[in-house]
DNA sequence: ATATGCACCTGTGTGC
DNA sequence: TGCACACAGGTGCATA
């Protein structure tokens, strides 16, 4: 489900209400994620205070002192869930983690993709290779162009691997593309020059606008408060088949890439 | 190196 | 109404 600009948004929900809050409990009841969750090390976590709460890639990185940091990653479908420490459990809800000022952080994920565990900071390997944050000082095309020589794979692709750009997912990498005005097939070592800087620029527009309008909830993401993005309003090509491009109203494009859609607009899209 | 296919899961929407 | 099937915001592995 979420992609670095709902991912963002979660983290900010989770700074406001936890920094400095202290774990009171924590319940893993369904342990069986993407990767098995270890009860015993997660147990750690009693009696420790959230001191931040970062996010690299599409992780939030939470750091709860002496060099350990709680992981997280929602997968597809994960949500993270501020809510009074009354509240009953809801369906999926796999780990709920008790704060000293009622309220529980409730993580809840029906495909159970995600997953989370506490590391030493040095010892997150999941962290090491990531690409630059695209939101953090310069994407620019000449750094694209380093990251993508000499790769023959389909620009699309090359997006979406998290070791050349961190945090782009399939709803983000089609719009960007879009507005940089370059179709998903392109071989990444193709791209000319002058597109590798439109789709730089592309990179931090279109995640700092979806940043600003809180995430995309074109179905079921939801930010740690319950409450839906708005970025689904802008969104210029995905999910749109057949639909007008907001530019030139040509009907837009779907097609299986890498076994995922690829939405694009025939005409603006070269 | 990379492309493809698939596996991990459940839920939802569609068409018959 | 039921059923089969496609597809979903992400990774990671095995195989060619």
């Amino acid at each position: 489900m979420p992609e670095l600009p709902e991912v963002e948004t979660i983290r900010r929900g989770l700074e406001r209400s936890l920094v400095g809050a202290t774990i009171v409990s924590v319940d893993v009841r369904e342990p069986r994620l993407r990767r098995r969750v270890d009860r015993r090390a997660l147990a750690n976590l009693v009696g420790r205070k959230i001191e931040r709460v970062g996010r690299r890639a599409k992780y939030i990185v939470a750091d709860v002192g002496d060099d350990l940091v709680w992981l997280m990653h929602l997968g597809m479908s994960g949500r993270l869930l501020l809510v009074p420490g009354d509240e009953p459990a809801a369906p999926h809800e796999h780990v709920r983690v008790d704060f000293d000022r009622s309220l529980t952080l409730r993580y809840r994920d029906p495909r159970r993709f995600g997953w989370m565990r506490l590391g030493r900071r040095d010892a997150l390997d999941e962290l090491a290779g990531l690409g630059p944050e695209p939101l953090d000082g310069e994407l620019a095309g000449a750094r694209l162009r380093e990251l993508l020589r000499g790769t023959r794979r389909d620009i699309k692709a090359a997006l979406l691997d998290q070791r050349v750009v961190a945090g782009i997912g399939n709803i983000y990498v089609n719009e960007i593309l879009h507005l940089a005005g370059v179709r998903p097939t392109r071989r990444a070592h193709r791209v000319r020059a002058a597109e590798l800087d439109a789709i730089a620029r592309a990179t931090q527009a279109v995640l700092r606008e979806a940043v600003d309008r809180r995430g995309t909830s074109f179905s079921d993401y939801f930010d740690s408060d319950g409450v839906p993005g708005t970025f689904q309003e802008l969104l210029a090509v995905f999910d749109r088949e057949g639909k007008p491009c907001r530019r030139c109203a040509t009907p837009i494009k779907r097609r299986a890439q890498g076994g995922r859609s690829s939405f694009y607009c025939p005409r603006c899209q070269l």
